[in-house]
DNA sequence: TTGACATGCAAGCCGTGACTTGCCTATCAT
DNA sequence: ATGATAGGCAAGTCACGGCTTGCATGTCAA
């Protein structure tokens, strides 16, 4: 499950990804081909953007809505919680 | 800098030490082995999980000490904090 | 209907990463 | 000193992941 999220995680072109439907929700996917390029000079084609979008889906970070022959994609940050749950920060100690 | 931590985290051996210096954190790298072996079931060599360590400490997830012929590893979860900071939760919009 | 547009599917190439194997270094007890 | 313990280094194997290529499907406008 969590396996799923990290590895989605671990690619530096579906970070930015990320960051561009942060940037602007409810992309389609020639959309965020040409702002990748324009924004992050990053020079995938659709079908490697395809690619990792259907990777990003699948660990639950990204949700798609079609409509007609668009299909829209929206951020969803809310499985990366479970990360901070996983290991929470240390108990302070040493408080003065 | 967050690619090598995303790396990181993108492997089940190295989520599962996390997990184990979670639950008892200084440990050495063979009290590690026979740890992840008896209670994970991983039955993974010395220098694999040597190197997954050598990972985690390069993503600044662990934090080693040596005394003597002994190393110990602690760990250090902070980094974690930079990836909520970076996808924080959407504002919550149609509160009632 | 026909062509243009937006996306999907599948096979293949290729580099990276996880793991092993073999040997070496360093520290401590006897 | 010598053996045992804890760890390090480096080359090699092998599978997986990212990317490409080529074609197929589905939708809308004229």
């Amino acid at each position: 499950m969590a396996d799923l999220l990290f590895k989605a995680m671990a690619d530096g072109t579906r970070c930015t990804i990320l960051d561009e439907l942060t940037d602007r929700d409810g992309q389609t996917l020639f959309e965020l081909c040409s702002r990748l390029v324009m924004k992050h000079g990053i020079g995938a084609s659709r079908q490697a953007i395809s690619q990792h979008l259907d990777v990003l889906e699948e660990a639950g970070l990204v949700r798609t809505e079609r409509s007609g022959r668009y299909k829209f994609h929206y951020l969803d940050t809310s499985p990366l919680r479970e990360i901070t749950a996983r290991w929470p920060p240390p108990p302070e100690r040493d408080k003065p």
